[in-house]
DNA sequence: AATGAATGAGGATTCATTCAT
DNA sequence: AATGAATGAATCCTCATTCAT
């Protein structure tokens, strides 16, 4: 009638970007189940129906709201790992890294774990690989580390990393319920050297190969602050 | 009207098993979401109005059925535990018990995992304490392994556990998704075998030489930057 | 089994009262839909079962305590009343006590405002045969002020009980709503003079010369309308 | 399925309108507790979903299909009581509006009276301001009658509204609950009688007042009448 | 491309009342 | 007389998704 139509008319990416930032936001507060796609429409500054444009319904929203944060992930670990050296420091940092992510994001590890991987498509979906790759730089670490001699060749690498993300998963489950935190420094320092030790007790070799390893830890963690300077 | 009123009188102990029995069928079947109470009552042989005098709501009839499988599970493997000799024996039945509970009854874990444990009130509940119990085993099996000299004293038993338990979940998804199996035999195996020798290769000498190597020119580069601050 | 039945057998009287007075409380604090008869069991000590043995429904409850309710005030104002002389006083009297009454209990006075009295059977009820009998006090009183001369004849005694409990019930709402308070004393007053006297001014020989011109108008201006039908 | 998605839209004042005349309907019927939505649903053309984009919820229904009753009544009201003259014709002649109202709708009457009113949130709502707005024109007359000298100065205006729709809603109960009727035109006289000369036997000044009063509301019945022709 | 009204299935839960024991 | 387990009907409301405009 006489009420102008207000119709802003954005681009697709900018609108579809929005959409996501809603969505992203809405879900961390709420969870799956509880968020609502009006509400997420209205943050976004859209009407429900749009959102259907963009994404096939609220699971392929949520699908794509954990596959940007995996992005952001992947490319701002990349260039820090590649400038970390040595076996052991680069598994500190893989493990220290998605400590922190866990802890920053806790609310967007929830759903994955909880509504996203127990999905019976999941393994067809691209979260599915983008996690592939994200845990896959342990399994790449072992191998580098068996041909490099550092690592016993008989550990199935694959388990090694479904240890490794799977001990930080339980770990920080009473995190991820809100009843408490955990400090990410000296949890990666304990489970990268329980990965790489185990449980046994060893010989004289091993305690200096330790402590060398710890040297190491504290000088790598030294480095970026004296290259800064 | 014409519809008679049968009522048959049961125990109350026998009542409430046959919900039980009723509803981890259900819910096993058709997860939490989808399992409708009207189908438990209907195979519990009850009325839907009966199954709230046993139970508050859904939700405690799922926390009470998960609650009885762990009773299960508990109380069948302490026995045998009982009588397995040996720190890395035990560990390993351990392991290959938890891998043969998901094998058997995967749908169970994974209401577990999805529904119960995330539950903001997960930590108040009995099913929380059974757990704490069942996990508990191994940590008391690395304070024993650390008494008796087995296993080196600066681990963290907790931290042990939730490596375990946390790599077979990680390790057991991709069955729980019904994608495929695994050999419970074989993964205990090498799971033991992983956390109790760790990753790195034994004799180390030479690794250790070239690693001090580097920690000396490690620090030689540190100290100018050191100096300058 | 084991377990001792204790079976405590009190008079059919005792037993009777003590589920009015938990009903009573528990209709008084919830309200009827919000009460529920398991809660008024428990706090009369006795089964669910056996509050029907002594009532026909919840309905018949709400009513018996009520009908107690209304049997305590009449038996509680009728020496009083007896002792009070004076039609003017007498009703001042009844006015005062249905104000304090409807102060002290406005749970109870509530619940028959709302439940009991728009009963579709609520004339053929002994709740009804009482209130009547309650406010009949007000009908007889005019009958006698007829009678002695205090007041006119051309009244209905029963336009002037529904006109004072009308008015008692209008006016305290907004305290039945837990909205604020009234004092009976001045209510009562007030209530009474407005009554006995009604609004007109005293004095009105000049209104009335006025108001016979007008009708002569009036009449006039009809007689043309009244001669063309 | 086959089964054809039939999407009329209509205005959406339209289809507001449809709803709330199919409440009206449906509650008028029923009552409130026995009202079912999905009657109200079929009856205005809509699925129930769509009576919760209109209303929030039943109770705010009910609310909405009161209020727009009152409106009717007070929009109706008016200009006849703008065009009635002298302070006791136009006490009658809301008096024997309100009669009427409760005689046309008493169904909707015993809503208000039963479910609204005593609403605890009432005093909040629009319904409460309607009906203040509705009640109030008692409150003016008074005022204005005290003003110019046919009231007493000395009683409350207030209460004077509180008596008047108190004695109504007394005197029509039984009707409400269908028990018999009443005549409109009488119970105004009476009550309009009683409320301005009050009980007590006057002086002859006083019944030549009253019979005067007799006469304008003769006249006063019969203009309209005398007009329309 | 955007709108947003309409759809409509879907299910847990309550609680007065009964009646076998 | 007392018990209390069993009954079972009864219904409001949500919200993801669609599609006419």
């Amino acid at each position: 009638m006489a009420t102008k139509r207000r119709v802003s008319r954005l681009s697709p990416e900018r609108r579809r970007a929005d959409i996501m930032t809603a969505a992203r936001e809405v879900f961390s507060e709420k969870g799956f189940n509880e968020a609502v796609m009006s509400e997420i429409a209205e943050r976004a500054g859209v009407v429900e129906g749009s959102i259907y444009r963009y994404f096939k319904n609220k699971r392929d929203l949520l699908f794509c709201v954990s596959e940007s944060w995996f992005e952001e992930m992947i490319s701002t670990d990349e260039p820090t790992l590649a400038a970390v050296t040595g076996t052991w420091n680069r598994l500190r940092f893989i493990i220290h890294r998605h400590l922190m992510a866990i802890k920053t994001h806790p609310d967007l590890s929830r759903l994955v774990f909880q509504h996203l991987r127990p999905d019976p498509e999941y393994r067809k979906t691209k979260l599915f690989a983008l996690n592939k790759a994200y845990t896959n730089r342990v399994v790449e670490l072992v191998r580098e580390g068996v041909e490099n001699g550092e690592i016993r060749p008989d550990v199935s690498p694959s388990l090694v990393r479904d240890m490794i993300f799977g001990a930080i998963e339980h770990r920080t489950w009473a995190y991820l319920r809100n009843e408490g935190g955990y400090d990410p420094d000296t949890l990666a320092d304990q489970l990268t050297d329980l990965v790489s030790f185990g449980l046994r007790k060893k010989d004289q070799t091993d305690e200096i190969a330790r402590a060398v390893e710890m040297l190491e830890g504290a000088i790598a963690r030294l480095q970026p602050a004296a290259g800064a300077s």
